[in-house]
Parts: C-alpha cells; structure tokens; sequence
DNA sequence: ATATAGAAAATGAATGTTCATTCTTTTTTA
DNA sequence: TAAAAAAGAATGAACATTCATTTTCTATAT
C-alpha cells in the first residue's frame, strides 16, 4: 500500500513535469533528463513507469483530456433544457481554462501539433459525447441551427482555446465582461 | 543575374521544404539534413542563406505570414461599407486556407507551439491592420459589437482555423454550403 | 569569341554535443 | 533476506553546425 501509493506519487510527478515543460518548451526540446530532473527521478526510472518519451506523452495527454471532460460535464444533467445545458457546460469549459490553465494549454498544444499519435488522438475525441448529444437534441428541437457538429464546435467551443491561448501569452486579460460577451457571441453564433 | 535567380530558387526551395516537413513532424523533429535533401542542397548550403535552424524557421514563418495577409487584403478597399468589407476578406481567409492549405497549416504550427521567436511572432501580428480599422469603423458606426479585437478575432476568424485543420486532418470536409453557414455564424456572432 | 584567374557558391565529410535508452549496482520494501 | 524499485553512469545514435575542398561564375585580357 504504502508502496503503490508513493509508485503514484511519483507517476504524477512525471506526468507534472512533463506538462509544464512540454508547455514551455514543446515536446521534442524537452529531454527525458529534465522531465526526470523536475520529478526528483532518475530517468532510468521513468522506464519502470512508462514505455518511452512518446508513450509518456501519449499517456498524459489521455490523462489530461479525462480530467478535462470530467470537468467539463461536472454540473450537467441530461434532463436540462438545451440553451440552459449549453451555457452550464460552456461555462465550466471557460472555468477549466482559466483555472486548469496548464492543463488546458497542454491540450490546445497537442491538438495543434503532430506530437501525439493520431489513436491517442481519437482516444480524446470520443470524451466530449454528451455535448453532441445536447446539440443533436437542440438541432431536433429547434433550438440550434442545422450545422455539423465540426462547425457548432469551431464557433461554440474552440475560441475559447483562442482567447485563453492568448491570454497565456499575456496578450489579453479576460475579465469577467469579457467572458460574459464570449458566451454571448458563441451563442448568438449557433443558435437559431 | 542569372547567379542571383539560381540562389532564389534554392532559397525558395529550402523554405519549402521547411513547411512541408514541419507541417508533417514538426520542427524539432525535423533534421536539417532532411530540410536539406528535400531541397537538392547540401546541408552546408542551407547556411550561406540562413544563421541557424532557428533562423530558417523563423524567416519561413514571416514570409509565409507576409503572403497570407498579401492574399487576405488582395479584394478588400477601404471605401468598402464595413459589411462588404469584412465579407471581402472573410472569404479571402477561407480561400487560402483551402487553395494553400499548406502555408496555411504551417502558420496555424507556429501560433500555436512555442517554435517561433517571440519577436517574429509579434512581426506577424502587425500585418492585420486593416481588419483591426474595419472593425473599428464597423463598431463606431454601429454595426459591430463593441468587443475587444480579440474576441472578435477569435470568433470572426479563429474559427476558420480550427475547421482547416480538421479538414486537414480529414476529420471532415468542407462544402460550398457549410463554408456559407461559417461565415454566417462567424458575422452572427460580431454583428450587432 | 575564348581562355583564365580569382571570387563566390556549393559540397561531403568531419566534429562535438545532446539525448533517449539500457546496464549494472545500490537502496528500499515486505 | 529476497524481490522490487530506484539510481547513476554508460552506450550509441542522431543531429546542428563547421571545415577543407571542389565546382561554378564572372569579368577581363587576348
């Protein structure tokens, strides 16, 4: 017990480190060493946690994309009117990206790069089900307009990865205005 | 003359080549050797035109950046009404991220990882101007919403990113009418 | 027009470093 | 005390960059 515990420990420390210098860095300019260096580990016992560089990477971007979906649905009911369903789980995604900001910025970074495999990738896909399933039972109410799921997303979700990608960079500084007017214009952009 | 035409054309292959790769591996996991290969030079070569790798990536990214805001503003006239003028370029920008879907992957790598300079990225930025006063004039004269440049960027244009790279990807595959339903949802949610 | 010397451009082969991964030994755990 | 976990050092490959030569240009003298 006491050693599985601190076998946990220290998978999540590696899983830590590699988040943030996989944001500071990118993927190939961060070596095993550093990664190791950052979790108080040798990087011999990286191995004894995981394959190689690219399944570690591949298993934290899984890990990261789990935590993000439960996030995301955490105050979400199926029994919800859409446009209420909508605004609760478009919310919490705004919170998880200013809150969880590292984590979110690690994903946007895999999403944009070929650094994770395409099956991880898919892997991540599947997770954001119950908002497709919201959205098809608005297009069947009327409530939301009659586009593909591809095109409610790029115009519903993806600006906030936009918004928060900039603001990590110091560009902008959302205020709490702001993020009532990004789900204002998200909203206005798929509904009927 | 003929002398400078032939280092042209290497110079134009190199930077080819460098988007081609990147956009397959990615930088880091791009050798110059490779780089060099795919453009009939030898390595060497590659640094009587550029200082370093990092050099060579981050002239490709201006230059490409050059062209892309050369392309976006090609139809557009100040004299424009803000409507005309934004539907003008809106459709340019989705034009060339289909017909040159290759620069226009290359540039969406560079925004969103951490392999371009600092300064180079900045360079790029200024070169949307003229969106940025169509939009000032479009909210002086009532007819955009009063929103930071940002968040309009982020919900006129951004979205244009995010369905290129999934059709790039081919998760998906854009039609005449879905692009037509984009840029109604993108003016839906900017216009007042 | 042609030949040629000197400069510029280009090359392939080194160089030295960095890094992922493995090996052998030591430490910890039960 | 034996098995599991962890460590640090070693290995070998890959790579960015440089070096020593060779090739190509170009401008001038014949």
């Amino acid at each position: 017990m006491a050693a599985l515990q601190k076998s946990i420990d220290k998978r999540n420390a590696l899983i830590q480190a590699t988040i943030e210098l996989v944001n500071n860095d990118g993927f190939h300019a961060t070596p095993m060493s550093k990664i190791a260096k950052m979790a108080s580990v040798s990087p011999a016992t990286i191995y004894l946690y995981f394959d190689n560089k690219q399944d570690l990477v591949n298993k934290t971007y899984i890990e990261v994309k789990a935590y993000y979906t439960a996030y995301a649905f955490e105050t979400y009911d199926e029994s919800m009117p859409v446009e209420v369903g909508f605004e609760v789980i478009w919310k919490r995604i705004a919170q998880f990206k200013i809150k969880e900001s590292a984590n979110a910025l690690f994903l946007a970074q895999c999403d944009n790069t070929p650094m994770i495999d395409e099956e991880s990738r898919q892997e991540g896909i599947k997770h954001l089900q119950p908002l497709l399933d919201l959205w098809a039972r608005g297009k069947i109410e009327g409530v939301i307009k009659p586009l593909s799921d591809y095109l409610l997303y790029a115009y519903a979700i993806n600006p906030l990865s936009f918004l928060m990608m900039a603001q990590n960079r110091g560009s902008v500084k959302l205020t709490k205005l702001e993020l009532d007017q990004a789900f204002e214009a998200a909203w206005s952009s798929i509904k009927v």
